[in-house]
RNA sequence: CGGGGCGUAGCGUAGUGGCUAGCGCGCCUGCUUUGGGAGCAGGAGACCGCGAGUUCGAGUCUCGCCGCCCCGACCA
């Protein structure tokens, strides 16, 4: 039994003066947890068995569905990071070390390269997969800036698991087997998500969903679509495709005289001012106009090469689309410095005449998907002050390849059903990836199969932020008074209230919560003499868990109030029923 | 890394170059109070982020450093 008289606890009356985001705020002021250092937590009794809670869950749905527990140190060894560049290729969000030796260790970001070692020691034959094992540890990033409080840690503890499979149809059973079991995880959670594709990102493979928990703070843009139920995150979502038109009846290309304009808007203001310049049918827009975009992407080993995009002016460049396009290569901006090395770019009047890995800069064009054959634009002459009308995509110029790389906004057309889209942010709670071979042949995890013959493992990687679910839920579940937890994570079932200052009602309130202990309810019993009834119901909504119960003035009609914290709701209890009616409600 | 903001007691904050750095919450003692953050009285708690400088005098002005928060970049 939790007694508020003893309990190491100390609610706060202020939000802190740090916080931006709900869940930081009430964490902190319910005594949830505190912060250590930029990214880093503590967490007091009441957080850590909220946070254990989860922990439970998760373990309990990870054994349910077959996956085996292991544990790693979170101290590894550079080696096999070193195998797989990863040594290098996470940067600086590596907490890189040494020891006395001056032997090179890290701080553990993600375990991969464990796993595949792991099961190359122990396991050699097809017979041994599938296998699925997992681990709950902490993870350090050095986060270029932790933010939202436990939302984003440099030191933070994921539940992560591994498949291992002999083939592709295998991983994919893997796969769905960790869907299933995160879909049971989140929803005993009480975390409402939505399952949304993503990008593989630099893990490599292909597959990859996320799991995101709406939510305003939330760091991911997601699209969906109400009509089809398509969702994605804007790195992984597809143009609606556009069909090709017919130009035959498009004047050939014309370039301008075009003085002062070097943003669209400057451009399409001119070109509907000037008659010799006017549509007859409608006037230009900015979607008319072809904008290319010059950005620097930089390959691993450190080469600058310039990129352009094309995309239609009325579309900003989405930066995280377009690094996901190129992946491996980084993005930079192309500075002053850069445009005078490459001469051929206008700034301000770039066009496509200049561009392409055959033309004579030999600079790489890519295009949106907007960009199709017949369409026609307007777009820089590449010099300064002009542009061209009427040059039409196929017919005048040509491009290297097509790249997602425009933002993506509400209303655009879904990708599957070409109705409109929305746009929400998330949170992201879960990860699921199908690796594939990608860390198995680095590491050299091979098994032989039922020919005798070596076959590459392949793999899948799936992730749970344990601590994060901690503030996520809180996010998702909290109103102007304090937290509201599901019963399942909630640090206790019942808050027991004693007021008065009398004995009995504490007596009473005691002798219940002894009661309710016996039947297996978790109780908190706000046992403190001397604070008045406001402190302890306020104390009691901030701290947030689901039923409270009043022990006071109601004794003298032979009741005890029952509350529910979510709704407000409130009902007299006999004295008598109590127990049953407690123990029901939490059953 | 770029932009913005901020460092005063455990928390939230006030503080025109000038007395012993003030207030609220919280904490301690006593009395009273007990159904929505009680009242009265007394008390403890501060290297005003650090270091230089200007000045008769610096929490306050100047310079440097450190740290923190927010936005962006970054982030399986």
């Amino acid at each position: 039994m939790l007694r508020m008289s003893t309990l190491f606890l100390r609610t706060l009356r202020e939000d802190p003066a740090d916080a931006e985001v709900p869940s930081h705020k009430l964490l902190v002021r319910a005594g949830y947890v505190r912060r250590i250092a930029p990214g880093l937590w503590s967490w007091l009794p009441l957080g850590y068995i909220v946070y254990r809670n989860i922990e439970r869950v998760v373990r309990e749905e990870m054994d349910a569905a077959g996956f085996q527990e292991v544990h790693f140190p979170g101290l590894l060894p550079r080696e096999p990071y070193e195998k797989t560049h990863r040594w290098e290729d996470y940067g600086d969000n590596l907490f890189r070390l040494q020891d006395r030796k001056k032997t090179d260790y890290l701080l553990g970001p993600t375990h991969e390269e464990m796993f595949t070692l792991m099961v190359k020691g122990e396991f050699s034959s097809y017979k041994d997969l599938p296998l699925s094992i997992y681990q709950i540890q902490i993870k350090y990033r050095d986060e270029a800036r932790p933010r939202a409080g436990i939302l984003r840690a440099r030191e933070f503890v994921m539940k992560d698991s591994y498949s291992f499979d002999v083939d592709d149809a295998g991983l994919e059973k893997s796969y769905q087997r960790h869907r299933d079991a995160y879909i049971s995880t989140f929803d005993r959670l009480g975390l409402s998500y939505e399952i949304v594709s993503a990008m593989a990102g630099a893990m490599g493979g292909s597959k990859s969903e996320e799991f995101l928990a709406p939510c305003t703070t939330g760091e991911d843009t997601y699209v969906k679509c109400p009509a089809c139920g398509m969702a994605a995150n804007v790195e992984a979502i597809v143009t609606h495709a556009v069909p090709e038109v017919d130009a035959s009846d498009v004047p050939a290309a014309h370039v301008e005289d075009t003085p002062d304009t070097p943003t669209i808007a400057s451009l399409v203001e001119i070109s509907n001012s000037r008659p010799e310049l006017r549509r007859s049918d409608r006037d230009w827009t900015a979607a008319d106009t072809l904008k290319n975009v010059v950005l620097m992407q930089v390959a691993i080993d450190g080469t600058r090469t310039p990129l352009v995009i094309g995309l239609p002016g009325d579309r900003e460049v989405d930066l995280k689309r377009v690094e996901a396009g190129i992946h491996p290569y980084e993005l930079e901006a192309f500075e002053e410095e850069d445009f005078k090395k490459y001469p051929a770019l206008v700034k301000g009047y770039i066009g496509p005449e200049v561009l392409g890995e055959n033309s004579a800069s030999g600079i790489r064009y890519l295009v949106d998907p907007r960009v199709v054959n017949g369409t026609r634009w307007i777009t820089g002459a590449n010099k300064r002050g002009n542009h061209v009308y009427d040059l039409v995509a196929g017919r005048d110029f040509g491009w290297d390849g097509v790249i997602e790389a425009a933002e993506v906004r509400q209303g655009d057309g879904c990708s599957n059903c070409g109705e409109e889209v929305t746009i929400a942010r998330g949170i992201e709670i879960g990860h699921i990836f199908q690796l594939g071979r990608k860390y198995a042949e680095a590491l050299d995890l091979k098994v032989l199969d039922e020919n005798s013959e070596l076959v590459t493992v392949t793999m899948g990687s799936y992730g749970i932020g344990v601590s994060r679910a901690v503030a996520t839920i809180a996010e998702q579940s909290h109103d102007d008074k304090g937290l509201l937890w599901p019963r399942e994570v909630a640090p206790a079932d019942i808050h027991i209230i004693a007021t008065g200052k009398e004995d009995e009602p504490f007596n009473v309130a005691q002798g219940i919560a002894e009661d309710l202990e016996a039947r297996g309810i978790r109780v908190l019993f706000d046992d403190r003499r001397g604070v008045s009834v406001g402190v302890k119901f306020n104390d009691s909504e901030l701290i947030g868990i689901p039923t409270i119960a009043v022990v006071g003035k109601g004794l003298n009609d032979g009741v005890i109030e029952l509350r529910d914290r979510a709704s407000g709701e409130q009902e007299l209890v006999p004295v008598a029923d109590f127990i049953n009616t407690v123990v029901e409600l939490c059953n």
